[in-house]
DNA sequence: CCTACCGATCGGTAGG
DNA sequence: CCTACCGATCGGTAGG
């Protein structure tokens, strides 16, 4: 028994098969073929395939808040008022917290969509307040001169949408590691951004 | 009488449909209640919900093809050897197909998962060689020092989604117009390959 | 393009 | 966690 529980084994099957091909085209009877168990038997565990979907995508919003907001606070404290320095944390973070579970972050970044109406507009809201912390240190940094001047809404979706791909074509067995992508995600980032210096 | 044909409506209003909730969550009578018919009445101009997502796929597919082959080739010939000026013709051309039609750009970007193998296996080729483009014309342009030395595939991996990410976001209605975010993006795009002169 | 209908599959429940 | 089963909905067909 290596899962801590069965519940969250059946979480983490949902959101791989929900990766690969959507929330509505995957069934409960598809989700527990993958454990060999019965579609029924799956009732002893979660309450609906909607409360599956809601778990994987409350669970994933959450990893991307405290994962981003512990690393800004790093970067803010170890070199403070460097906005580059900053951004560039961010963006490892979100790249990291991707590759952690790409599976937990497809589902949230496209199948918020099948959400009820009352969790999508809760999960809407933390969204636009996430991508807000992208806008916002990007309007900081164009405030003090790190980062030129552009559009930080256009700029922020650019980026923002840049990093959300990698769930899709990661794998843990890939090319690259982690750390190399986010080197390479915070460096084409930087560069799209940065102000021309000298 | 102002649509062309009725099996093109349908296409049209079942790519907007898959937009927003994916394929496999828009049943036929989904498709047939937007055009105000009965679900059975498709039937008399389509052979199956299968054959509508084909269709919206390979005519995605095509105009991306077509589209940016045409801008490259006008970049090309009017500024020959001009590596930056041919990625940017081709971030534009890519953009504009996405802003023509966001609905048809959503699906062929996200919904090929739901083709029958055969189909998918034929549409991956088709963007396989599509993404070889951008790749091939990174490639081109760090041979000749225009671009900074980087991984092409991981450039091109960052550029594709960040411009695929207009076709979830772009309104028609919205705040700027097509020329406008196709300006930003271009630039955004260049930046962040492009090698620092002076 | 409609009515009437088909078998298959869906998410989920009852009762062990 | 299983068997047996439910009503609803699915994509699609027959026959006008």
């Amino acid at each position: 028994m290596v899962e801590p529980s069965r519940r969250r084994a059946i979480e983490d099957v949902a959101s791989d098969l929900f990766r690969e091909r959507g929330y509505s085209a995957t069934s409960v009877r598809d989700i527990a073929r993958a454990l060999d168990i019965q579609g029924a038997s799956l009732y002893a565990h979660v309450t609906s395939k909607a409360d599956v979907l809601w778990a994987i995508v409350d669970r994933a919003a959450t990893r991307f808040e405290t994962a981003t907001a512990a690393a800004t606070d790093r970067a803010a404290s170890s070199s403070p008022g460097d906005r580059a320095a900053e951004l560039a944390a961010l963006v490892r973070a979100h790249v990291e917290v991707i590759a952690a579970d790409p599976g937990d972050a497809m589902v949230f970044v496209h199948e918020w969509r099948a959400l009820d109406p009352t969790r999508r507009a809760a999960i809407l809201l933390r969204r636009d307040a996430y991508e807000g912390r992208f806008r916002d240190m990007i309007q900081r940094g164009i405030g003090d001169g790190t980062f030129r001047l552009t559009d930080p809404s256009i700029a922020g979706a650019f980026v923002l949408t840049a990093l959300n791909g990698i769930a899709a074509w990661y794998r843990p067995e890939g090319r690259l590691g982690v750390d190399r992508i986010a080197d390479h995600y915070a460096d084409l980032t930087l560069r799209a951004l940065t102000a021309d210096h000298d």
